[in-house]
DNA sequence: GATGTATGAATGAATG
DNA sequence: CATTCATTCATACATC
């Protein structure tokens, strides 16, 4: 409703200033009257109330968001060329960032030397060494440390107590993750919306991609 | 937050229509050149689009039962699945809090508005008025500032270290090249939307968490 | 292309 | 507060 609503005003806008400059006649711009402009004034203001409820409603949905194709390459955008496997994937620009082979090796080798310490200063330096091989920020390499050293925590436990047959454990570790099914949808709802919150607008343009397989 | 950037853009396009009027001087009403009103389409256009989404997301939460009335308690509608082992219905939704919409709103406001005073006091209002939208604890609340605090404090630190080197610091910020130059006629939308390079979409968004190493 | 798995990322809670 | 841990979510990738 709130499409029509706003195609409706921006006829009549449009309209009523086509009225407004035959009047005129000698005038080769648009024209609106005071009141005309109250109006769309008016207008606006509901749909920045609307568009605010909408970045409400997103907020308390979860975030996350999601790439759009079309995207641009913005400043650190990340792309990998080196991912080896034939990525039949459409460039599905920015998002989740994907380790290159050589990042993934450095990394190992820092985790397996640097005795767990996710030195919060080295860090810095990692990333630094890391983005001669690929994209990569601070943030991601914080995160695989997290996640390295909880995974593999996780992954121990069953080694060390080997006693008899127990086939059991194996189970336990990624398997719960397919038990989260979604009502309805539920956090589909971050895609539908704002692909990404650093992309511009531009993107809600292309309602093709609201419903994207 | 929209509210505000509509307000400018709306000035700008009036300021600019005085400009012209005075060009005529004849005409009493207001003005705008076909460029204006291409400018003031598009950005209507925009809201147009996000209404529409704030109407389809607003119909698809209506079908599900999680954000109505009753629902709450915890888990985003994921059950625990601990419990699977349990035989018949234990139901110990013992896991990890998870806000709901509604309460995440409300803290989110409380957050803004509230200075950051983790009040020792206050968190127990907050708690009784969240308690009304879901299940919650005073831990929670104390837990959620904590960490909202905490995280949003990362991002903040954007040094515009534009001076020397920032080969560095490229790959350290992975927000603010949000709303940047690009090619495309769409990039135009985030001028009209955001006459000002720092503002970008993930500020109507406030997503202010983010880096964290 | 549906299903399964590995893993990057987000975040509630715990610890210092 | 600052950090870290634990759990969960979402997605890239593999598989059939």
């Amino acid at each position: 409703m709130c499409l029509k609503l706003t195609e409706r005003g921006e006829d009549k806008v449009v309209k009523e200033e086509m009225e407004q400059e035959s009047l005129n006649g000698t005038f080769d711009g648009r024209v609106m009257t005071e009141e005309q402009m109250e109006t769309l004034r008016k207008q606006i203001a509901i749909y920045a109330v609307l568009c605010d409820q909408l970045v409400f409603l997103h907020n308390s949905l979860s975030s996350v968001p999601l790439l759009s194709s079309g995207m641009n390459s913005m400043g650190g955008g990340y792309f990998d060329p080196m991912v080896a496997s034939s990525s039949a994937q459409g460039m599905s620009t920015r998002h989740r960032w994907t380790p290159t082979s050589m990042q993934l090796q450095i990394l190992e080798n820092i985790y397996k030397e640097g005795s767990g310490t996710p030195n919060p200063r080295r860090i810095k330096e990692i990333t630094m060494e890391l983005s001669e091989h690929g994209e990569i920020t601070e943030k991601s390499v914080y995160n695989w440390f997290q996640n390295r050293r909880a995974r593999s925590k996780r992954k121990q436990p069953q080694a060390p107590t080997i006693t008899s047959g127990q086939a059991d454990d194996a189970a336990v570790t990624t398997e719960e993750r397919g038990s989260c099914e979604d009502s309805g949808g539920f956090e589909s709802y971050e895609h539908i919306l704002f692909p990404s919150p650093d992309l511009g607008i531009e993107h809600l343009l292309n309602r093709d991609k609201f419903m994207e397989s």
